[in-house]
RNA sequence: UGGGGAGUAGCCAAGUGGUAAGGCAGCAGGUUUUGAUCCUGCGUACCGAGGGUUCGAAUCCUUCCUCCCCAACCA
């Protein structure tokens, strides 16, 4: 009897994806699936982003569609090319390819057409209210907005008001144009929400040919609808904007400017870190007041920040897929990121040593002079990463972690009087240790089995330690950035009264290690090269580097159950 | 006159009336020339709470509670 084959588990569909395969199973899009990642330029995108991209890009490649990049560009006060560029630049690296890149911005004429007709259908009026009376006149939650005195200008009227805005008759401010829908609604998006207001501002794309400019709301339906997009994806806060989305498509009965189906809004819950903020505003002002180098900071939740600080693109989306899609409001914990890189890096980064705070280790039984060049392997599983050559001599530099002159319980380092493997060179025993004269430990002094060269003993004897080392004469200096999270607080947000989101900033969240040392295999990096360095972490050259002066970031430190073993006691 | 969402282990998340998947974290053990990796095992989750319907409810009904979003000429 053959054995039954795997039951191959199906993998459940989230809440989008069933959406999706009942519309294509009714037939609703034709079979086609056409989805959008619509960024404001007005940022550099974080990890966030990275989830709706891998959500967007994901779920078209899934279903055999596409997904265009859309720059959201309608309010050119806060928007610039820097983030364009920079947009493109992070989609890309993360490993998807858009079909049509477009900007809201090249939708403007349609726009201004679609919302003269809707002028012209006694849909939307020209409101001269002053910023603070539409404010008053609109109500809350409790009271009812009222009605504006403009509200029932004629067509004609209107017409000719909005055209002389879009003219450059009218200063800021004076004047908007507004769609006519409810002002008692119970969702204040549909009191009589603005579609332009006047704004005398360079655009980085259209210049200076438009002094109007359409609002998020009127402009990103429409934009959808123009491109004929399927689902359009957003985040949660834009659920009580949906009936304000599907009206202004509505309005086009006589289908002048759009045919049915028309794109259907989609809500999610976006992504939320543990020990970091997520907002574009705040990661500004962490660049901005200098909590930061810079947008690409290794320590900032951005995706040119995770690439700096040496994340891989496919750990990224391996944490997208793995924190779902849903619509809770949702905190996901940063070590689920750090499972998902080192997961990565694992299998992919080849082994190196380097000692990040040197200890010089004396072999004393070892002649002046004497090297020998090992063959070690660049994994320890995976063969296919080959072998280089290490040279061993008779000083070597450990790492200062690694010894301690009284030894705890459990402890397998070296301790005076104690063996330990040298990795893959040999055993050595802790003779004595030397001094200067503050008490500081300079120096070991050691001997070596040299039956043991390899880090095998024939006669059979174990050690229960193995560490890393370079050989002092060889060793390469090197300056290695370590990051610890940026924030203490799990919340940051969750300040107490009187308090703000920057007292939790971590002080010690970067630590520059200037007198490290790597091993000669390192000493030319290139920068964005990943590497593990054994028993610390990994690590990715940094740009700041030069050839004979490499710089790493870690990525990541190795899951240490030593200090957790000692943390407890 | 309020409207819109959401509640399943520490963190995520399946489940769609037939008796609670999976991942991360954690714990225990094994292998190991990385205290890494890898392998094995470990959770009575009273499914927000109370009522109800049903032979049977996380799933249906109902009342309540909690949390999130909304009153920018931002997106």
């Amino acid at each position: 009897m053959p054995a039954e084959p795997p039951i191959p588990e199906p993998k459940s569909l989230h809440f989008i994806e069933e959406i999706v395969e009942a519309d294509l199973a009714s037939g609703k899009h034709g079979g086609r699936v056409l989805t959008r990642f619509p960024p404001e330029p007005n940022g550099y995108l974080h990890i966030g982003h990275a989830k709706s991209i891998c959500l967007n890009f994901g779920l078209a490649a899934k279903y055999g569609g596409a997904t265009n990049l859309r720059f959201d560009d309608t309010n050119p006060v806060k928007e610039d090319v820097e983030y364009v560029d920079s947009i493109r630049e992070d989609v890309r690296w993360l490993g998807f390819g858009w079909k049509g890149e477009h900007y809201a911005s090249d939708y403007f004429q349609f726009l201004y057409d679609y919302a003269e007709y809707l002028v012209q259908q006694g849909k939307a009026y020209v409101c001269d209210l002053s910023e603070a009376e539409i404010r008053e006149y609109r109500g809350n939650f409790h009271v009812p907005g009222k009605a504006s005195p403009y509200r029932d200008r004629a067509p004609e009227e209107n017409l000719d008001l909005f055209r002389r805005m879009k003219a450059g008759e009218f200063p800021d401010g004076s004047k908007v144009l507004r769609a006519k829908i409810d002002m008692a609604s119970g969702n204040m998006n549909l009191r009589d929400p603005l579609m332009y207001r006047i704004r005398r501002a360079h655009h980085h794309r259209t210049g200076d040919a438009w002094l109007i400019y359409p609002m998020y709301d009127y402009a990103h339906g429409v934009s959808d609808a123009i491109e004929t997009i399927t689902h359009s994806i957003c985040t949660l806060e834009f659920e009580d904007h949906r009936p304000l989305y599907d009206w202004f498509l509505e309005q086009d009965v006589e289908g002048r400017f759009f045919q049915r189906p028309l794109p259907r809004q989609i809500e999610f819950a976006r992504l939320n870190l543990t020990y970091t903020v997520m907002s574009k505003r705040r990661l500004l002002l962490l660049v901005q007041e200098g909590h930061v180098k810079a947008w690409d900071d290794p320590r900032m939740p951005t995706i040119s920040g995770l690439r700096r600080r040496g994340y891989t693109p496919e750990s990224v989306r391996a944490f997208a897929e793995r924190v779902g899609v849903a619509k809770r409001d949702t905190v996901i914990d940063v070590g689920l990121l750090e499972f998902a890189i080192r997961e990565d890096l694992e299998r992919k980064a080849p082994r190196a040593m380097a000692v990040l705070r040197p200890l010089r280790l004396v072999i004393e039984n070892m002649a002046e002079g004497e090297v020998h060049w090992l063959t070690l392997p660049n994994h320890p599983d995976d063969p296919a990463f080959g072998t280089r050559q290490v040279p061993f001599a008779r000083e070597v530099l450990i790492e200062r972690d690694d010894f301690r002159e009284e030894a705890p319980k459990k402890w397998f380092r070296l301790a005076p009087g104690a063996e330990v493997r040298l990795k893959g060179a040999c055993l050595v025993r802790c003779t004595e240790v030397v001094r200067d004269a503050a008490g500081e430990v300079v120096e070991l002094r050691c001997t070596w089995d040299p039956a043991s060269l390899g880090g095998d003993a024939p006669d059979g004897r174990k050690v229960k330690g193995t560490l890393h080392w370079v050989s002092a004469a060889h060793a390469v200096p090197a300056e290695v950035r370590l990051y610890d999270r940026l924030f203490t607080a799990e919340d940051p947000m969750d300040v107490p009264e009187g308090g703000d989101w920057r007292d939790t900033l971590n002080p010690d969240s970067l630590e520059v290690l200037a007198g490290a040392r790597v091993e000669p295999s390192l000493a030319e990096v290139a920068p964005g090269t990943r590497v593990q360095f054994e028993r610390l972490g990994y690590f990715c050259a940094d740009p700041d580097g030069r050839p004979g002066a490499p710089v790493f970031n870690r990525t990541v430190g190795l899951k240490d159950s030593w200090a957790k073993l000692e943390a407890k006691g």
